[in-house]
DNA sequence: TATATATTACTGACCGGTCAGTTATAAGGA
DNA sequence: TCCTTATAACTGACCGGTCAGTAATATATA
């Protein structure tokens, strides 16, 4: 994130390392924007986040919105990319397969910096349509296409059941999505809150199992 | 929402209405906020969309921030009210009164103003640590609460599966309220999207069924 | 290897627009 | 007539974006 500018006599009040400034604009920005939303966050802060100036910001992005959706893409992608090699080359049962992919998808929602990422991208997409559309193609459908090559793999082995394709993907991903945001932002006030793994297992159970006891009889 | 003041001479060009005031900024704040979130949406723009000038919302309202507060308050409550006694008063199985329960609740979130409300305050929820209390105790706890007594009626009548109680609330709130988000932004860009009743229905079985095939086989 | 010169990364004061909140004034109504 | 309700002009803080200038580094020259 930039060091703080030295003020020792004898070292360099900064220094030029225009290779490294980008990626630290951004980290900054990631911190910056996640506390305080698009329209809150200052540039002011996120140069001081970033050691820099705020000119320096603009020799690197256009604007506070193109930096905002840098920062989107930079920080979304990479964690996408991760989870689909995962499952490309995972070799075990598709249900241990969704187990696991629950388990690491919740886990980095939760740790890193996804919820607040989701959370401020929602809250601002109305007003970025390009975003949105970025959005929706590279995060929403791109994970709803891994979770969906995972179910066909499970409905294959018999293991899954069928027909559920339509939106058995969409549903896991707004659960998990949700059931973070909601651990993450409310965890405090809850008295009898769960904790991140009674979560993750209640995850997995339900949607597994669903709520009937007798689910023989179908509908 | 407040009539537009009139400029026809012989008219007065405003009335007093202090009974009703109140009410229509209100209205107006949810379309305003909900249009443009927080902290872009200007008080201006409120006092227009209710008819009024800038310095009457100072009559009724403290500050922005209480404006935003009361706003959410106002809408969300009555919403949550109107589904508690329908829960209390129905007679059939608890079966159907959860599909029933679910199918109202998305047609709330997506038809009327609830989205909005649930986007924006997650948004701000950070800023706002009071309204962050309320909307947990108010809406998030409540809600919960409400499911968990469909739950346990289903439970205790054997159609639902017991040991869920911990999670299987949440879930169901997450399910629905994400969906009702994901429905209500991204539809535009989904070639292969779900229209409001597939998400229903997909959502109904996905809760009741779950994914597996057998389920009979716990782990 | 030291010094002059050119280049480019970076700074921070400043400008202009915006908008929450205030206030002086007017109009309605009992 | 007097109090309440409402208006609209006003203020001042705040912040995105700019740019003239400066400091660090690279290159050329002796």
């Amino acid at each position: 994130m930039g060091e703080p500018r030295s003020t020792l006599p004898g070292t360099p009040r900064w220094q030029r390392r225009p290779a490294d400034r980008p990626d630290e604009i951004l980290d900054a920005a990631l911190v910056v924007f996640g506390e305080a939303g698009f329209a809150r966050a200052k540039l002011e802060d996120v140069a001081r986040a970033a050691g820099v100036s705020k000119g320096t910001l603009y020799l690197y992005f256009d604007s506070k919105e193109s930096l905002f959706r840098e920062m989107v893409r930079a920080k979304v992608v990479a964690a996408l990319a991760e989870s689909e090699t995962y499952v490309r080359t995972y070799e075990g049962s598709p249900r241990a397969l969704l187990v696991e992919i629950i388990r690491r998808t919740y886990a980095r929602m939760r740790g890193e910096q996804m919820t607040t990422i989701a959370r401020v991208v929602q809250g601002e997409l109305g007003h970025f349509p390009e975003l949105a559309r970025f959005y929706f193609d590279e995060v929403i459908l791109r994970a709803r296409r891994l979770i969906e090559e995972v179910l066909a793999r499970g409905v294959a082995t018999g293991e899954f059941r069928p027909g559920t394709a339509g939106f058995a993907a969409r549903g896991l991903s707004s659960l998990l999505v949700h059931t973070a945001q909601v651990q993450c932002f409310f965890h405090a006030f809850d008295p009898h809150g769960l904790t991140d793994e009674q979560a993750i297992e209640g995850v997995i159970d339900l949607y597994l199992h669903g709520v009937l006891a007798h689910p023989a009889e179908r509908t």
